[in-house]
DNA sequence: CGGTCTCTTGACGGAGTTCAAAGCTAGTGG
DNA sequence: CCACTAGCTTTGAACTCCGTCAAGAGACCG
């Protein structure tokens, strides 16, 4: 939960009364791998903050193959944004990828929350501000490089983070398959 | 300004002082066919709301090809956020596709609004998560569907737009090339 | 009308997919 | 702690979607 604490206070300030209030309201999570924390259909009540791990969110496609949209790593949120506002049935899973420690933050809660808290209003505002920063980027990634160059970037990027969860998932989430990774790992391209 | 005033109370309570105090504020701007709000290399210093007409954001790829990330239409929020909120120079043209008004919303006079009015706070927060989500689509259509899809499918959601941008801006925005465009709709494909 | 945008058409090529099969790795239960 | 199996990665061949290039035909604006 500090690492919560932590992660707000790098933007906004809390009292502490606001500190005891978090603490009442918000519920920390150990998930297992492969634990879900929502499939498709199911509607998204909660936003995850990734305190250790690594989560995934992904949508089966027509063909039945995973589509990986986002990881969810460290101090980072996870949620179907779309369901969570809307309470419509959201069409991601939300999966450990490995195990995790994650803080739920309960749409029941919300209100309360803000309410009592203006602060975390300041927070979601700038971080979302952020989130969609990092949108805009990632979309002109997919437009501006290949697959290949994608890949490599990745890696430079996040040399760590692709150790440490399985090609597929990773090729997945850049938008090739898993064989063609393999190929330009091997440096068959 | 109206339509911003509308806009904002559609999601949250303005008081009198309030509106006052935005109508002081912020400034209308008329722009014209072509003309450009934000230039590569340029800082983003405000976040433009589109009252009437049509904004495109785009870079420019280094085969020297225009790529269109977003446009803007009636009551969305156009602006480079990585710029906005680090202050740095964007790698984004920001340009009025038709004659556009927008209201323009300075970063210099964010805070003060802000501080004022903690309602713009949430506000905003309510809108970004609202933009995520949007962004969240985005990425799984682009994963989802071949280019021929994609052109299909916004065709069925958004056949008035389709008529008024010419159709290389449009192939540009979803990632094909204005000659396969072409091909996809004349049926040879 | 003249020139600059914009759209169309066809031929060719290449990046990346799909399918299938085999080799490897790691987790789990006995 | 080993063996077995399910999950993961690699390889190659055939194929496809779509980009690039080039050239021409409209269309719009001054």
């Amino acid at each position: 939960m500090e690492a919560l604490i932590n992660h707000i206070q790098r933007f906004v300030k809390l009292s502490e009364p606001d500190k005891d209030l978090l603490y009442e309201m918000l519920r920390s999570k150990e998930c297992k791998r492969r634990e879900f924390l929502l499939k498709e259909g199911q509607i998204c009540h909660s936003n995850y903050f990734v305190v250790k791990g690594c989560l995934r969110m992904y949508y089966v496609n027509d063909k039945g193959v995973e589509q990986i949209v986002y990881f969810g790593i460290d101090n980072w949120w996870l949620c179907d944004y779309r369901s969570y506002d809307m309470q419509q049935p959201s069409q991601y899973y939300i999966q450990a990828v490995a195990a995790t420690e994650v803080i739920v933050w309960d749409k029941q809660k919300e209100e309360i929350i803000l309410q009592q808290i203006p602060a975390m209003e300041r927070y979601f505002r700038i971080l979302m501000q952020r989130n969609m920063a990092a949108a805009q980027q990632r979309i002109k990634y997919i437009n501006e490089f290949s697959g290949t160059e994608r890949y490599l970037h990745f890696n430079e990027m996040f040399p760590d983070f692709v150790q440490k969860v399985p090609q597929y998932m990773l090729a997945s989430y850049l938008g090739i398959s898993a064989e063609f990774l393999s190929k330009i790992r091997a440096g068959k391209v």
